[in-house]
DNA sequence: GACGCCGGGTTTTTT
DNA sequence: ACCCGGCGTC
């Protein structure tokens, strides 16, 4: 009976896919094939249908907000049945097992979740404790590296074994000092989470036997975005009982920057050989011409699995090409669009969504969409809380949770100013090398130690400050954040600012302890038997992404990254800055993995839409202050010419100059390579040529070394001597 | 120790 | 064009 409801309206496979409990299955799901419909059924018909409780069922999800649908969904099913059911993502899962579990590695319950800026903090730290120049050894290119093995499961020791070069050799060595500080501090980054999860399930099997025997049913969405870590824990939990469910598509596989490796579900029947695998390939989505144009443009990839998705949902539009003349006739197009379709056709705004590759693209159709009032809603970009102010204030959190966050104590123990500077603070990092003690406990010692008078009295002022703060752990969370604002100074010190950006920022606060209060009575009654409320609150926090945030609002244009639009589907998508250099983005040109990477992304952003597909480009386009030209993306090439469809240049909203009244073919259009990087539309630059430089004034361009963003000029200035320069920053123009 | 100027890097995507 | 960190000055 309800067995039956749910299998309701479920085609074929979808079914099977529900049906097909026992024993590991690889759901291979194309873009809007119901991929989220058969996760939640398969777990309603698990706990509805064959009795199997809600708490031996693990669902896994890359983002909080997939994880909260599924949960709606579910319980929309099933009712109140559905709790005790853990979905989660890989990150907060983690978190919930160390919080209670990590005992087992020596460490303390009560560490803090460190976020990117925080890790970079530290790399500095491992810098400046090795003696090396930051200047010389990259601190980002650290983080990066320390970030990289974390993804493969590596620890410090086993990094310095597959170090190949003297340079990762030191990498390795640095990542060493890395953990040691993180371990100091009582932190784990976000890549920690994870690694340290499967640690404690290697070196604690009573732990391991404790979830596995917990989880009798395993469900991974998203699989193609798994790393190494990420399938060392599925496959520890799920090696016991073998049910486990793995549902993506290689396709939309987008994060291997990340970490994330496709060979975990191309090879997932290699890895579970009684693995049974499904495939959905009816598209629900979108129509046709969007369907068949999006495929064709992944088919270019090689090595795929071959998938041959189809739609019911004949006729409809072409997919729209429009070429602007600049990303400012680029936005007015598509502004000019929106605002036709809203006057005209019934259309509201939440129907829109503009997709983009890189955040930095947002602004030209942020301007236009402020100048026809429209509202928006940007997905990512500056997170809230990463905002300064409100992280400022998460710091001072941290510190009364846990007193040895040298990270954030160094943050925010000279703001507001307290006169407890650099100078200071680099003697407690001393003192706290060589004593190995923690930061604060340093910063004390310095005070009875070292110290001026003047300075020791303002340390002590300040760590009695935090010692008071310290009862407010307990306390309400919007209480200890509206005590910390007090308490500290920081409130009044923003006021006696007194200027707009101070009151952005005053602003900003306040939405922070509303926000708190609202965490507060959400989570009053819920007692978590040994973590205090403003342990949790700092948990969620460390982990909300701005895509968790995000709420589809009927009245609001959707502005968002490729990436971040995974998942989600508009009426109509304009897939914009469709240009060589862009998208593909030119870091992945040259590198055949890394470009099917992009193209893959691209067919996620083209199979966002449901009923219209705009795909846009701009001839030309500023790029870090200076004209950059480039040409249109190879894959818009990769669309069939049938199921394209070239606005014409009378729907452009306004008369742009237009040097060249004649029509091009869309053929013309989409061969014409133009001249990357030149400074005046359509010439390139050759030797002999002068130029004017904005700093080095006239000069003759002596040679042309390379192309595309990275082409650099050597001149012969008239006065300045010889200088190479690169195009892309150097602004020239003609002379 | 605070403030202000200069120079360099920046724009790849994020849990 | 903009933001941030570093360095010099007060």
């Amino acid at each position: 009976m309800l067995a039956d409801s749910i299998l309701e309206g479920l085609n074929p496979e979808q079914r099977r896919a529900v049906e097909t409990t026992e024993g590991p299955l690889l759901v291979l799901a194309g873009a809007g094939s119901g991929k989220t419909r058969v996760l939640t059924s398969r777990i309603a018909y698990l706990i509805g249908a064959c009795g199997i409780p809600a708490e031996s069922i693990l669902g896994v999800t890359f983002t909080n907000k997939a994880a909260g649908e599924m949960r709606e969904r579910v319980e929309k099913l099933l009712g109140p049945s559905a709790g005790g059911l853990w979905l989660s993502t890989f990150h907060s899962m983690c978190v919930r097992i160390l919080r209670r579990d990590i005992g087992a590695l020596e460490r303390a319950r009560g560490f803090v979740i460190y976020d990117d800026a925080d890790s970079l903090g530290i790399c500095k730290q491992v810098l400046k404790r090795h003696r090396l120049d930051p200047r010389q050894y990259d601190p980002k290119k650290l983080r990066w590296r320390i970030d990289e093995w974390k993804n493969q499961g590596l620890l410090p020791a086993a990094a310095a074994a597959q170090a190949s070069d003297i340079d990762d050799e030191l990498s390795a060595e640095l990542y060493g000092t890395y953990q040691r500080l993180l371990f100091d501090a009582n932190a784990l980054d976000f890549g920690d989470l994870l690694l340290q999860t499967v640690e404690l399930f290697k070196r604690a099997p009573q732990v391991l036997a404790h979830y596995q025997r917990r989880w009798q049913y395993i469900l991974v969405d998203e699989y193609q975005d798994t790393n190494r870590v990420q399938y060392d824990l599925v496959r520890l939990l799920g090696d016991a009982h073998g049910n486990l469910c793995v549902v993506g598509d290689p396709d939309q596989s987008v994060y291997a920057w990340r970490g994330a490796d496709i060979r975990n579900i191309l090879d997932f029947e290699k890895d579970y050989p009684r693995a049974k695998s499904i495939k959905l390939e009816r598209n629900y989505r979108s129509t046709q011409p969007i369907l068949s144009g999006a495929t064709a443009v992944v088919q270019n990839n090689l090595g795929r699995k071959k998938k041959n998705m189809f739609t019911e949902r004949e006729g409809g539009d072409l997919i729209h090409f429009f070429e602007a003349q600049d990303e400012r006739e680029e936005a007015s197009f598509v502004i000019g669009h929106i605002l036709h379709g809203t006057r005209n056709e019934d259309k509201s705004l939440g129907d829109y969504a503009i997709l983009y590759r890189t955040n930095s693209q947002s602004r030209a159709f942020e301007e236009e969409l402020l100048k026809y009032d429209l509202p928006y809603t940007v997905v990512g970009g500056v997170r809230f809380y990463e905002r300064a102010e409100i992280k400022d204030i998460l710091c001072y959190l941290r510190l009364l949770v846990n007193p040895d966050d040298a990270q954030a104590l160094a943050r925010i123990v000279n703001k507001p100013a307290r006169g407890i500077g650099k100078t200071t603070l680099d003697r407690a990092y001393e003192l706290s090398a060589e004593r190995e003690i923690s930061l604060r406990a340093a910063l004390a010692a310095f005070a009875s130690e070292g110290a001026a008078k003047r300075t020791a009295n303002k340390i002590r002022e300040f760590l009695d400050m935090m010692n008071d703060l310290e009862r407010f752990a307990e306390r309400p969370v919007d209480e200890a954040i509206s005590e910390t604002l007090e308490r500290s100074g920081y409130m009044k010190a923003l006021v006696s600012e007194d200027n707009p950006d101070a009151e952005v920022r005053i602003d900003n606060l306040r939405e922070l302890v509303s926000s708190a209060e609202d965490f507060h009575s959400v989570n009053a009654e819920v007692q978590d038997e040994d973590r205090t409320e403003l342990e949790l609150y700092l948990d969620q926090v460390a982990l909300i992404s701005d895509l968790d945030n995000y709420e589809h609002k009927p009245q609001s244009v959707s502005l968002m990254t490729a990436h971040s639009a995974k998942g989600l589907e508009y009426a109509t998508v304009f897939l914009v800055g469709m240009e060589e250099g862009v998208f593909p983005h030119a870091s992945s040109s040259y590198d055949e993995e890394r470009l099917e990477e992009e193209r893959r992304l691209c067919y996620v952003g083209m199979t966002r839409a449901m009923e219209k597909l705009f795909m846009t480009c701009a001839r030309e386009r500023r790029r870090f202050g200076s004209h950059s030209y480039q040409s249109p993306s190879r894959f818009l090439r990769e669309v069939p010419e049938e199921l394209m469809q070239v606005q014409s240049s009378a729907a452009r909203g306004r008369s742009p100059r237009r040097e060249r009244p004649v029509r091009r073919s869309r053929e013309d259009r989409l061969d014409r390579t133009y001249t990357q990087e030149s400074y005046d539309e359509g010439d390139g630059v050759r030797p002999g040529m002068r130029v004017r430089h904005s700093v080095f004034g006239v000069g003759s361009i002596e040679a042309v070394v390379g192309d595309g963003l990275n082409q650099k000029l050597k001149i012969k200035f008239d006065r300045a001597g010889i200088k190479t320069v690169m195009v892309r920053y150097a602004n020239l123009e003609p002379a």
